[in-house]
DNA sequence: TTTGAGATGTTCTATATTTGAACAGTAAAT
DNA sequence: ATTTACTGTTCAAATATAGAACATCTCAAA
């Protein structure tokens, strides 16, 4: 743990202020299992933690007592249920206000629809609903992250705000030209940016003291014409912001 | 180290496991987060966790880094997009599985469809649809919890084990006779258990590996025979388990 | 402008939590 | 019977944490 050399007060890592460690690594234990495409042991995790193995069964057992992880009959350990219900409170209004705009998008324009809010330098889905024949089934479920930088709903949300805002707010992250496009338009257009084939319809949403969201919808054929989708898109985002007022 | 066989019994310790305290206020403050209603400044969070201010403000940088909260303009704390990031892993292979299913249901019943899991006392709704033309949305959004001994989706996952293995794994719990006749029919009924005025129709779902499910619709009007609704879902969860298979 | 209330953010040391080696038990594979 | 690869438990040592105290900041009222 201490290396010779190493001085107590190892400060040393000046740009990130020490957070707690234990709460730290058991978020990262949750990380790594929503990751995981199967259920892991616990020996497994802890050398994917880079901890003793004693230290992630104390972890776990925590994780456990609040229904975050839980375990099969071979032992291996998986998300939990718990984690589904704080979901939930994950912009809870907009979430409930946009479903049923979503669902009447969905199903008027025959395109999965969803909602995606702005975070640190992704898009996070969190509602999404798909058509009645979904012939085949999108990959857009609520929880995909993808860069802000790419697709509809990044820009829209970027046309949202002003450069100025957008560099103090995204230090780093470059500003798309095709954001101002939007800006006049009302709406944002992608293509073959986060899935190649898949085109992209996007509106922003603001929502006073919220992170800043879009609403979008999802096709496989490239419309030589967006305009009628993107005012249905416009029309739905102020619906929604109108109700989260 | 007294006798060779009668050791000591490793079961009696679990009534006092330590624990770990920072990782467990860390998720206390996720949960009461959660659950209220507005946004929370740090001072109240502070006073709900019952811990001084200097030690909530730790937890919540911790909590900030991982996306797990977001603070507004006015410093105030709420649910992070990391949430549902985590959330997405939650039983993945059913989510996606059920999805197609709960749509087809939906709209060809015109009912909202969803799928709930067992979690301890409760069952935690996962992924939801609304049909084509949702007159009044049914509260039923993903990440809703009600007592597991309620409403038709308790029943049948109750249904989908042996009344010794619902006591072993639920104890306490009462077993719903219903669960009985659920068993034979393959599917569980129940009226104005969750929501007043509602009906709710369930048929389990297992998955080896896997906690109990179960898929179910939610309709306002008591219909006279369940049957054909009933048989639907026994066919989409049949479809769904062949899938995870 | 000054004052005060109420909030956030920072620093520091005693102490209580955590760490990780060592031990014990279990189940499957050889 | 032996090996291997797990899970679960215990304990002394040491380190991460708790919480008081202090420094700021904003906003309203005086």
């Amino acid at each position: 743990m201490m290396s010779p050399t190493a001085t107590k007060n190892a400060r040393e890592t000046s740009t990130t202020v020490s957070p707690s460690q234990t709460l730290s690594r058991g978020i990262q234990a949750l990380e790594i299992l929503a990751a995981a495409e199967r259920p892991m042991t616990i020996a497994e995790l802890a050398s994917a933690l880079g901890v003793h193995r004693s230290v992630a069964y104390r972890i776990l057992r925590t994780l456990e007592d609040h229904s975050l992880l839980v375990r099969d009959d071979a032992g291996r350990v998986q998300p939990g249920a718990g984690l589904a219900v704080l979901a939930r409170g994950v912009s809870r209004d907009l979430q409930t206000a946009a479903l049923p705009e979503l669902t009447q998008l969905a199903n008027t324009l025959n395109m999965t629809a969803f909602v995606a809010v702005w975070d640190h330098q992704d898009c996070v889905t969190l509602v999404t609903v798909e058509p009645r024949h979904s012939a085949a089934t999108l990959a857009q479920h609520p929880g995909t992250r993808h860069p802000v930088n790419t697709g509809a709903p990044g820009i829209a949300i970027q046309s949202s705000m002003s450069e100025e805002e957008w560099t103090a707010l995204a230090p780093g992250l470059p500003y798309r030209p095709e954001a101002i496009e939007a800006r006049k338009l009302g709406y944002a257009a992608s293509h073959d940016e986060v899935i190649a084939g898949l085109s992209s319809l996007a509106a922003p949403i603001r929502v006073p003291g919220g992170r800043p969201a879009a609403i979008a919808v999802v096709y496989i054929r490239r419309e030589q014409d967006h305009s009628a989708v993107g005012e249905a898109l416009i029309a739905s985002a102020a619906r929604i912001e109108g109700q989260l007022a």
